[in-house]
DNA sequence: TTGTATGCGTTATCAC
DNA sequence: GTGATAACGCATACAA
């Protein structure tokens, strides 16, 4: 049991509980000589220190708070995963919380975090809209970082790739390889991320020539699922284009998978391309053109952004579109095809 | 700015700090009109509460923190997604820390969460030997369960699949189909799990008639990599064995890859199955026969011994070994072969 | 039923 | 340099 306090450190060390204090925090200057009994006693009866305690008197906490709108996503547990290591090398705890897509459960989650007096927060809104309340009350208590999803209208720092940049370079590599038309598959329309790759898609094909029938533009949710009945209606619609662009590699996944069920042969029959470049697109069958999301450079960047706003109330709000890369592998290429990994 | 505390409540309901509270906090007994001058106020205010300061009084966070050693693999975070989701149910916040495979790190995370005053652990450790001192420390102040992973000779709680009656599922279907000699690939040998499955798998396929060469036992990680450099040192070795079983389905993906790409047919040259049932388990080609963990009975228990386990000293340490499911699809099976999802 | 007062373990502000 | 001592915000034993 860790009864063991800075009161009973300084009883055994012959000093005061402020000596002990400063001298096993570093703060503040203590002789070598006492400093060194301290860490001794310290040592010996196994002092740990009380982080509730730390945190109720300076009022940091030295954790910060992530909330997520979905962690079967491969992206997401990608992107948690790096945050993870971002703070890790800060020597600051990451306190993890699902919104499940839920507004109010999102809601929840940021002020159990807020009360928990966690030094700063990372989330990715669940929705453009019904996530503002929640979300703009947090940035007035302390400082909030958007990764990934953002809220448009709120003045908040955000955080993620450059959609406009992906999309042009999937099309211009589609149009390449002789895409004339072409469907899209991606989340709903309040989406940020999903509306700015739908967007800059409709753009970027217009500009190369490519065709997009309304009927062939599917909005939905990231996941399997939903890649599986876009491609399924596609096929009922009677005539394939000659590609689908996917807002999310799982997306494209699940529209591999009905393919393959229905005979239909990817490159051959259709190109398919993902976004997110997750572990799994290397390794279906055939392997998956996507864009590559910076995701290291993302979570070092909001985690920078976090540290650097020590609650300067209105600094203009940071919007950080970070590179991506696209890959070209079997989906959408014969020239790569079969080749080996 | 969130500076309102109880006590500015208490000056705006006209009360004492005692009696708001109580009030809020529902213990103790409040008469309804002071009870509900103190929901105003607080309402008006937007008390929110000091959660730091709560913990530090009563010596409870309503937190529990978990370790894992690896949330790169899908298995891990469904398995932290479920734990999440039954913490939630009672309130209680996860703390989530990744020892990304490293005793020190994972003993830095213990000492940490310690530090916090979560008030319970949930551990996957790293390795059997190496985590043992970590993990009995840990133990001494605070209660603790095992997932998954769980090291031998430690008086701890522990939860996870039966991996006895998995691996007799995986021989019997294998032998059912029959299979007559067959190669293994999983953790190292220090892994609890892995060892669990290889003894059993061994003493069933012995009893089964199936042989399994020295040779064709491969002991790496629970990664991708591990499965392909397998399958690629089976090829090498000039004479396939009738089936491949993977101590988990990351490593078995890796497997069909490494088949795809040398063209071996799965399962008409080589039968191969998984471990866990993680969703891509059934997204790739072939879609792979494998065991269902059963995650959220998991996650359930070792909440519940969790919250049972009130530091009542020295309880015996409860093994909870729960069954798991078949799940035959095409990597196995030339029956199903084809069948759609 | 309500208020007063104390302490949880630490850090920070003073004096010395 | 070092040591008392006062907060930090809340919960509770005790008194009223």
């Amino acid at each position: 049991m860790s009864k063991v306090t800075i009161k009973t450190v300084a009883e055994h060390a012959g000093v005061s509980t402020a000596t002990v204090s400063r001298a096993l925090s570093g703060t503040g200057l203590v002789s070598p000589e006492l400093r060194l009994a301290v860490t001794k006693a310290a040592e010996k009866l196994g002092y740990s220190g009380n982080t509730v305690a730390r945190a109720l008197r300076s009022s940091r906490t030295n954790a910060v708070g992530m909330v997520v709108p979905e962690i079967a996503n491969p992206f997401m547990t990608d992107l948690v995963q790096e945050v993870e290591q971002s703070l890790h090398l800060h020597g600051i705890q990451l306190l993890l919380c699902n919104s499940r897509q839920d507004p109010s459960r999102e809601r929840a989650a940021l002020t159990s975090l807020i009360g928990r007096r966690v030094d700063g927060l990372i989330i990715c809104p669940v929705d453009a809209t019904s996530s503002f309340a929640g979300v703009e009350a947090a940035v007035q208590s302390l400082p909030v970082v958007q990764v990934d999803q953002r809220i448009e209208g709120l003045n908040a720092d955000w955080v993620g790739v450059d959609d406009e940049t992906a999309m042009r370079l999937i099309v211009e590599h589609l149009s390449s390889q002789g895409v004339t038309s072409a469907a899209f598959a991606g989340s709903k329309e309040n989406d940020s991320s999903s509306k700015a790759r739908l967007d800059a898609f409709l753009r970027h094909a217009g500009a190369l020539g490519i065709s997009v029938a309304k009927d062939n533009i599917f909005l939905d949710r990231y996941s399997v699922d939903c890649g599986r009945e876009s491609m399924e209606r596609l096929i009922r619609s009677g005539s394939l284009p000659n590609a689908l662009v996917c807002a999310a590699d799982i997306i494209a996944i699940g529209a591999l998978q009905t393919c393959h069920a229905q005979k239909i042969t990817v490159p051959d029959d259709l190109l398919i391309t993902g976004f997110d470049d997750i572990e799994f697109a290397n390794l279906c069958t055939p392997r998956l053109t996507t864009v590559r999301q910076p995701l290291k450079a993302i979570a070092n960047h909001a985690v920078d952004i976090l540290r650097s706003v020590h609650a300067e109330d209105d600094h203009a709000a940071v919007r950080l579109a970070l590179a991506p890369t696209l890959v070209i592998r079997e989906s959408s290429s014969a020239r790569t095809h079969e080749s080996a990994s």
